[in-house]
DNA sequence: GTTAGGGTTGTTATAATATAACATTATGTA
DNA sequence: TACATAATGTTATATTATAACAACCCTAAC
């Protein structure tokens, strides 16, 4: 089983391009990033991310198709994040509010269904392009 | 200009058929629905979507790249969208509830970004599936 | 040490989602 | 009418994602 932090080969080549990027990746991108590595065809790429995804290293951007590291001690197995959206330069930051985190955490459907987690995508512009 | 509510031909094919799926309708399957209406090609699907979820008759679920009719008085032109989703049986909702769209569209980001629009995505499991 | 299982990797092909680019036709309005 | 704008039609292509199968590397049990 896979110990904790402790990442496989390829893996570590993604996670860290992706970590270093201050922007989020497409997978694409990544691929053509990594063929150098010897990371050649698409479900490689694409079975890592899912893997860090479920691990909670890294998020996916889901109107962006794209991926960014987690900022925010793994976000409990990515159960509740939240980004902004910058729809000028594209900026995207995850938010870590913790009031908001347990507002909607505790969020409850009025036709009953139970939550087990959500993703919440602000857009709008940022500082620089406001 | 296009009169609220005047839909043109296309638009209205492909909005009745969203409008009567009990669930959210994909591009492709949309494509396929509509070419014995003359509907032959992906670009005016793709043109179509664009359009309706400008008006706000439609929302994107992004997640599943699938599209639901608004359920709630056209959202606002779609500035404050949240949905539920069944993990098993795929069910989606629109969700609309006063306080949490209020409570989103007042939220306030650290960093002084000045949001417009939000996006909310809820996962788990519906009554039924629980 | 051998064997069996799970996780990761490598590889080819293809499926599914979305847009570029350009020509044409309708619609509204000066 | 004549102009502008929106909508449509069409071909080709770009982008995003998965199916399917073989090989390899651990480690734990026998
Ligand atoms: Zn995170
Ligand atoms: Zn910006
Ligand atoms: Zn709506
Ligand atoms: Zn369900």
């Amino acid at each position: 089983m896979q110990k904790e932090n402790n990442l496989s080969k390829n893996q570590q080549i993604i996670f860290n391009l992706i970590h270093k990027s201050p922007e989020p990746l497409k997978a694409y991108t990544i691929l053509f990033n990594v063929q150098k590595k010897g990371i050649k065809a698409p479900p490689q790429v694409y079975r890592v991310l899912d893997k860090l995804v479920e691990m909670g290293k890294i998020h996916k951007i889901e109107s962006k198709n794209a991926f960014v590291a987690c900022r925010n001690s793994d976000c409990e197995i990515s159960k509740a994040t939240a980004f902004s959206i910058c729809e000028k330069c594209e900026v995207v930051d995850e938010i870590s509010d913790i009031k908001l985190s347990k507002y909607l955490s505790n969020f409850n459907h009025k036709k009953g269904m139970k939550f087990k987690r959500f993703n919440l995508e602000f857009f709008g512009l940022c500082k620089k392009c406001a």
